[in-house]
Order: structure tokens, then C-alpha cells, then sequence
DNA sequence: CTCACATAATTTTTT
DNA sequence: ATTATGTGAG
């Protein structure tokens, strides 16, 4: 639920005043044109139907694969051509800013360059702050705020606890962090927040703690992520006539992925596309309002799969209700997979209960189309071996490496497939994860920048006072933070006063005096230095450089090499101050097209993507669907996990392998698994199960070693019988088997080899091993095979099967060896894997 | 202040 | 198992 009572109705009989766009404008034009306009061409009658329906409430329910983008931008185009709208006057929203460049580019191909401004195309926050900055001061900011992003967000609110003489071990910052999200993501703040939520954090002090927080956040003169709706809506609800300007402006309003949208953006959706009645009575109260709403949303409810941020797939399934005399248009004509891959994932996802209903369709019939394809393998290394093999054969039959990816559920997935392909040389790239802006590295440099800009920003202070060391440790810190709240004063501010005191030492008074000294010199030439220039002379005399070419690790040179590209990207901007403005919001890695790479992400940053082959690794039980997703979602969880399987299954256009391994490690420990209740419900018409009979697959192995003590919970399975082929003891060839590969590959990837490539798209964790740098591309030479050897051949001096004893865990049956490791089944403590020389034989 | 050790957590991600 | 984070001693 997401609290919005049904009693604001919306009346779709009100039309508003229409402006006439100028003689000369691409109206005009288009009238001369007379002609269905060309835009218009090769639209089915859905999709056109979409684009010409302008005036209304519109609910666009576009399926995988139908359109949507096309739909989207092709309905701009035609407010624009038809002289409907100014440029100005259509508010587009959209999720990522990858999405609004998109749709930017787009329309811009559509119409011409006569799209210039569409200033109100853009995401949520990116319009929210241009809305706040105008306004800031309507709610105490100045229009010059900053915008705070999770890491200074944590910090502050750490700060905040421990001030309250709250334990912030018993009470991590993190978690009151999530916490504060999941409010401003339902539009509360805090004197909405219930009773039983406050207890939720501190013993009952949730609530005054975020009060606290947003009374601190507004003396720093920033926001969050969450505020940058938050504030907005509270202007719209205080200020009516700030409102009604927007009303007047926004004439058409477009929403992409409204499935995602949460709470508070539904809200502020909401007060944008509401409008006063004409004729209410003077004095009706805000809620007595009716609307003539040009509003269109796009999504597919069957694509919702953010719930656990804060999406409320509730919003489009009450579209109707919301917005009374909508018209719903379905686009059902998909136009990428094959009609086996269409048919594998609408019958999966008609398992589903809440969902609108939509039913895919194509019309491209290719006899030569194959079935989906379900492999079982023993492992997951099997399972990441095989799906090497497969990609290397279709590598060798002429496939671009480009056109395939594989998809997993959780990103620890992720580096089987990656040792894997640095073992066989194999470019790949990662996509998703932590962004370039979010490196420790680029952090620390922007908090020099921010400083330099806006003198007051603690946040940033106070993140570079001591790095590199200074010798300025926690003790300084505090003086200078007594400093400031003493005289109500930013830290910078303080520091400078503290500095002609005697009351710090010699030694840190000395570097606190050069820090203010660096930093005013910095300040006075940020008007007259071309702000690249300023930026690496920040760097360079702040010895921040200096700190990473002494540091020896592995990680630096990456370091070094990313804040170059930092200095580089912001030749884009005008100021420093213009590309601090953009880069708290927008900064996000471009993938290499001519790198000709497989690619590897999650499900969840898969969407939107469309791939020639699809790789679907890990489906079993408890990893996919998610054991916490059941855990924590109950049926609503499930359902999510579901559609998610359905984005997976439709990013694929002509091949999707489907695998399940029959072992995986989990938080590292083997444990068997059971195939995903997933794949059951894939209809045998359209999916193959395919035996593997490769190098380590299916031959040789025991059959029908069903384990006792685990039968499937969800019934009987039609892939019950060939995870038999698989599922055995641990005590058997194939088990050890599979060990000693293991080793091998991991042995193997010690060395590196020349020539093979890696990209890493946002993906930065430096010390992750393979390349460092946003998008760099680092060799590495695999030497050989002999090290390998060196590992796994060191006999044991025990047998599987042997009755040991271990110290803490007590007695247990050795079910596997792998070099000097044992996997042993432990009486009480269950299986545990152990070194050999921890035990004795009983 | 820094280094070494211990401890806890470990789905998904945007802005 | 792995890793990040935090604490305690030097």
C-alpha cells in the first residue's frame, strides 16, 4: 500500500489553455508537410495509436521488447511537430540519466536540431534539483546547496548517532541510512513517521533522529538523494502558486518505467499532474482538485523488479483508478526474441497473480529458431567451463562476442565466469556495480574541488583534512569541530581561526595553517584559472598525487590513471562549479563498443539491454529465486524474483541457455542444491533439456544418488531426473573430480597473459584484481599449467569416507579432499571444510 | 598515528 | 572463504 487514499479524483474533461507555437516553428512545418509525417512510418496501429492518443491520462503497457523507447520518443516528436507544445513545456521523466540521454538523442534524430532545449527531459533528481535550486529558499536552503551522496550521507548521520550517546555498533549508520531512504521513498518526513517505525531504530529515537538529521543537513546547506523529491513536493504543497506555475508550464507529461516509480515520486507525479479545478469554490481544500492531465506513462508491470528499493508496482496497477477515463494501450508485438524464447518467458510469467496481463507476441517466424536450451551442470565451475565452451564455439562460428552476455543473479557469480575467461583469454566486460564517482580516489579529489568551490562544505573538509596524513588525526578534528559549532562557523572557517591561536601543537598548527593557506589560494584563483588547470594544481600542491605515486600497491597506478580521467572529463563543463553541479547526478561509464567483449552483469542491470545470446547461470533453489526474497517478500517476493527470470529470459533475441549447477558454494561452503521451481514452469514446448556430454560432464558419474536427507520441497520435478545424473555424495570421482579442477583454475589464474582484454563498466573495486581503471584495459599472461600441479598433487594422507577427529568440531566422516583441505561431515557442527593438519584419525 | 588482529556480514542498484 | 570494517596495542 502506498497510503494515497482514492478520493482525489481526477476528471479528464478539463482542457486547459493551449498556447499557439509561433508562425515559423516546427509546427508550421509540419502542417506544410501535410502528409502523415514521416516520424509516423512504421508504427503498428498500437504503437501509433500511443503516440496519437495526446490529450489524457495514457497508461502505455509496453511488454519486452515492443517498442517502448520508440513509442516514447516518437510521441515528443509529434507534440512538437504538431505544435501541441513547446519544447519547454513537456516534462519527460526518466529513471537513469543512460535512459533521458537516450530518449534526448533520440527525439533530436526525430525532429531535427529544433529540440535545443528540452529542459525538462530528464531524471527524477536531475529535475528535482532544477526545480529545488529555484525555490531553495522557500524552505531555508540557499539555491546553492549540495548535493550529498550515500557515502557522506552515512558519515553525517554516523556523526548524529554518536553525538545522541547512541552505540553505533548496536546501530549502524548504514542502517538508520537505509532507513531514512525507505522514508523519503514513501514521501515521510519526520513528523509522518509512524510510532512503530521510530521504535525501529535506537530504542524509539528513529524519528527524532531524522529530524536531527534534516535539521543538520539544511545548516550544511544540503540535501540527499531522497530530499531532491522530498523538498519539491513540500514545495508544491506549501507554495500553490509555485505549483500553479508548473501547472501552466507542464503541458504534456511523460513517464518512463513506471513500474519503478516509489512513493514519493508518485506523489510528485501527482501534484504535477493535478491541476485546481476551474470552478472549485474559493477556499476547497488542496485535496479538492480535478485535472485535465496530459499525462503518459510507460512501463510493463511484469518488468517491476525493484520493490526492494521502494517501487510500488501498485502505482501502475492502479493507473485506472488514479487517473479515471484513462485510456490503457497495450503493445504486445515484440519485435526481438524468437517465438520460443516469447513463449518460455509468457509462460513463466503467467505464474504471476498481480499483473495487468499482457501477452507477447511476434510475427517473425524462423524455421531455423531454436528451442531454449537447459543445461545441468555438476558445479558451478562446470557450470562456468561449459558456458565458456559454448561461447568460444559460437566465437568460432563467426558470433561477435558483443551480441552475447551473461546474466546472473547475485554479482558473486560473477567471478567464476571471470576466472574463466581469463583463463581462456577470453574478453569480457563487467557492467554495473560501484560507479567511477563512488572510487575512493575520485571521492577524495571531488572533496578538494568542493571545498575550493564552496568554503562551507564540511562534509568535503573534513573527508580531505587529513588525507594525505597530515598528521591531523581525530583529536585535531574535534578541535576544529568545537571550533565551528562555538562560533556557528564552517569548519573551514574554524580551522582559519584556530590557526592564529596557540591552542593547537607547533606541528598541527603548522599543517592546518598550509591546508587554509593552500585552500585560499585555490579559492582566489578559481575565477581566473581555467578550471582544469585549477584542478590538477588542487591535486598536485595538495600532495594527493604525491599519496598515491608512494603508495606501492597494486591498486595505485589504477588510481593515478583514473583521477587523469577525472581532470579529462571535465573539460566537458564550463566551471568547476558547473561540473560539481552534474556530477553528484550524472557520471557514468560509456561502454567501449570496439572492444569486442562478452558481457557479464547482474539481472538487475540487464534491463533495457537486448542480446543476440542469453547465458541464465545459477538457477536453483535459494539462489534464484533469492531464499531472502522468499524470506523477506513471502509471495510478493517470489513474484518479483519471477519477473525478474522474465526480464532475464527476454533480453535473449535468438539463443538463451538456461543452467543450473547441482553444487555451489555458499558463503564458502559446498552445499547440493535443487533446481529452481523456475524452470518447471517453462513450457516443454518451446524449452529443450539438453545432456551434457562434455570433457567433465555427464559420463563417468554415479547415477541415481538421490541425496536422502533433501528431498524437493516443490514436488517432483521434470528435472529431477536430470539433476539425478549429477546430484550424488561428495565421496564420489566426480566430486573430487571437480575439486581438483578447482584448484587447477584458480592456480592457473596466478599468472597473466598479454593480449586479453578487460572491461569494467562502473564496476571500480581497484583491488577486485583485473583492471583497475574505469574502462582500462590491463593484460595478463596465464605462464602455465605447472603451478597447478604444485597444489592439487600433494597427496593426503587421508581417504574420503576416514573417521576424523577435529579439536573444536568434534568427530565427522571426510567427504571430500581437495590438496590439504578436507570437506568433512561433522557429527554436530554439520560440514565444515578444515585443513588436514586440524585433524586425527578416530 | 599506525599497524596488526579480530569480528561480523555476505541480493539486487539509481540518484 | 572472503572481505571490509573496527578495535586495541605499540
Amino acid at each position: 500500500m502506498s497510503g494515497f487514499p482514492d478520493d482525489l479524483p481526477f476528471f479528464g474533461d478539463d482542457e486547459a489553455p493551449r498556447a499557439t507555437p509561433r508562425a515559423g516553428g516546427i509546427a508550421a512545418r509540419a502542417m506544410a508537410a501535410r502528409q502523415a509525417p514521416r516520424y509516423l512510418e512504421g508504427l503498428n496501429p498500437e504503437q501509433r495509436l500511443a503516440v496519437e492518443t495526446t490529450e489524457g491520462p495514457v497508461l502505455v503497457l509496453a511488454g519486452a521488447g515492443t517498442g517502448k523507447t520508440r513509442v516514447l520518443t516518437t510521441r515528443i516528436a509529434h507534440i512538437l511537430a504538431t505544435g501541441k507544445a513547446f519544447p519547454s513545456q513537456i516534462l519527460a521523466v526518466t529513471f537513469t540519466n543512460k535512459a533521458a540521454r537516450e530518449m534526448k538523442t533520440r527525439v533530436e534524430i526525430l525532429v531535427g536540431q529544433a529540440v535545443e532545449g528540452m529542459p525538462w527531459l530528464g531524471t527524477f533528481h536531475s529535475i528535482g534539483v532544477k526545480i529545488l535550486r529555484r525555490h531553495a529558499e522557500l524552505i531555508g536552503l540557499s539555491s546553492s546547496f549540495t548535493i550529498l551522496d550515500t557515502d557522506d550521507q552515512v558519515r553525517l548521520m554516523k556523526q548524529l548517532i554518536q553525538a545522541e550517546g547512541i552505540d553505533d555498533k548496536r546501530w549502524p549508520a548504514r542502517q538508520f541510512a537505509m532507513m531514512v531512504d525507505g522514508w523519503k521513498n514513501k514521501g515521510l518526513a519526520p513528523a509522518d513517521i509512524p510510532e512503530g517505525d521510530s521504535r525501529a531504530f535506537a530504542g524509539g529515537r528513529g524519528r527524532a533522529l531524522y529530524a536531527a538529521y534534516q535539521e543538520r543537513l539544511k545548516t550544511l546547506n544540503a540535501v540527499d538523494f531522497g530530499d531532491l523529491l522530498m523538498h519539491p513536493i513540500r514545495i508544491f504543497r506549501e507554495y500553490p502558486d509555485v505549483l500553479a506555475d508548473y501547472h501552466r508550464k507542464f503541458r504534456y507529461i511523460l513517464v518512463d518505467e513506471y513500474q519503478d516509480t516509489n512513493t514519493a515520486q508518485y506523489l510528485w507525479l501527482r501534484l504535477l499532474a493535478q491541476r485546481p479545478r476551474r470552478s472549485a469554490p474559493e477556499g476547497a481544500g488542496a485535496e479538492e482538485r480535478s485535472a485535465p492531465v496530459n499525462i503518459c506513462c510507460v512501463g510493463d508491470d511484469d518488468q517491476s523488479i525493484y520493490g526492494w528499493r521502494g517501487a510500488e508496482v501498485d502505482n501502475i496497477l492502479r493507473f485506472e483508478k488514479d487517473f479515471p477515463g484513462a485510456k490503457v494501450i497495450r503493445l504486445e508485438r515484440n519485435y526481438r526474441s524468437t517465438a520460443h524464447i516469447l513463449g518460455a518467458a509468457s509462460h513463466l510469467i503467467a505464474h504471476n497473480e498481480g499483473r495487468l496481463g499482457k501477452t507477447l507476441y511476434t510475427e517473425h517466424v524462423d524455421p531455423d529458431d531454436v528451442k531454449v536450451k537447459v543445461h545441468a551442470a555438476w558445479d558451478s565451475e562446470e557450470e562456468a567451463r561449459a558456458v565458456g565452451e559454448e561461447i568460444e564455439a559460437l566465437q568460432a562460428k563467426g558470433h561477435a562476442l558483443n551480441d552475447m552476455a551473461i546474466l546472473v543473479r547475485a554479482s558473486f557469480q560473477m567471478r567464476e565466469f571471470e576466472d574463466r575467461f581469463v583463463t581462456l583469454g577470453l574478453n569480457y566486460r563487467v557492467i554495473g556495480g560501484p560507479r567511477f564517482y563512488e572510487r575512493q580516489e575520485i571521492r577524495d579529489a571531488l572533496a578538494y574541488f568542493r571545498v575550493v568551490a564552496q568554503g562551507a562544505d564540511d562534509l568535503a573538509f573534513e573527508r580531505i583534512v587529513n588525507v594525505p596524513k597530515r598528521g591531523l588525526g581525530e583529536a585535531a578534528v574535534r578541535q576544529i569541530h568545537d571550533v565551528a559549532r562555538l562560533r556557528n562557523t564552517s569548519l573551514l572557517q574554524a580551522a582559519r581561526d584556530l590557526v592564529g591561536t596557540e591552542e593547537m601543537k607547533p606541528k598541527q598548527r603548522s599543517a592546518l595553517r598550509n591546508l587554509v593557506e593552500s585552500f585560499e589560494r585555490w579559492q582566489g584563483m578559481l575565477d581566473r584559472t581555467p578550471h582544469t588547470e585549477l584542478a590538477e594544481l588542487i591535486l598536485e600542491e595538495s600532495g594527493y598525487i604525491d599519496m598515491w605515486k608512494n603508495d606501492r600497491s597494486a591498486e595505485a597506478p589504477g588510481r593515478l590513471e583514473n583521477l587523469k580521467e577525472l581532470i579529462r572529463s571535465m573539460e566537458e563543463y564550463e566551471s568547476l562549479r558547473g561540473f560539481l553541479e552534474h556530477v553528484a547526478l550524472v557520471m557514468d561509464a560509456e561502454r567501449d563498443e570496439e572492444l569486442d567483449a562478452v558481457n557479464l552483469m547482474t539481472l538487475h542491470s540487464a534491463k533495457g539491454l537486448e542480446f543476440d545470446t542469453v547465458f541464465l547461470p545459477g538457477w536453483e533453489e535459494g539462489l534464484f529465486p533469492h531464499q531472502r526474497s522468499l524470506d523477506e517478500g513471502g509471495r510478493a517476493g517470489l513474484e518479483e524474483e519471477r519477473r525478474l527470470a522474465y526480464v532475464g529470459l527476454t533480453r535473449a533475441k535468438k539463443n538463451l541457455h538456461i543452467w543450473f549447477a547441482s553444487n555451489r558454494r555458499i558463503h564458502g561452503l559446498w552445499q547440493s542444491t535443487i533446481p529452481s521451481r523456475f524452470l518447471d514452469e517453462l513450457p516443454e514446448a518451446h524449452v529443450e533439456v539438453v545432456e551434457e556430454a562434455s570433457a567433465y560432464g555427464g559420463y563417468g558419474r554415479p547415477l541415481g544418488h538421490r541425496q536422502p536427507g533433501r528431498p524437493n520441497p516443490y514436488g517432483p520435478s521434470r528435472f529431477d531426473e536430470a539433476g539425478d545424473v549429477f546430484s550424488s555424495s561428495y565421496a564420489t570421482p566426480g566430486w573430487q573430480r571437480a575439486q581438483k579442477n578447482r584448484t587447477d583454475a584458480t592456480a592457473r589464474n596466478w599468472g597473466t597473459r598479454s593480449g586479453h582484454q578487460v572491461e569494467r563498466i562502473g564496476y571500480g573495486e581497484p583491488d577486485s584484481g583485473y583492471g583497475a581503471g574505469r574502462g582500462s584495459v590491463k593484460g595478463r599472461t596465464i605462464e602455465g599449467e605447472l603451478v597447478a600441479k604444485s597444489v592439487s598433487d600433494q597427496p593426503s594422507p587421508f581417504k574420503v569416507g576416514e573417521r576424523v577427529f577435529h579439536l573444536k568440531f568434534g568427530n565427522g566422516n571426510i567427504a571430500a579432499i581437495d590438496g590439504n583441505k578436507l570437506t568433512i561431515n561433522f557429527d554436530k557442527a554439520g560440514q565444515k571444510r578444515v585443513l588436514d593438519g586440524f585433524v586425527e584419525r578416530v
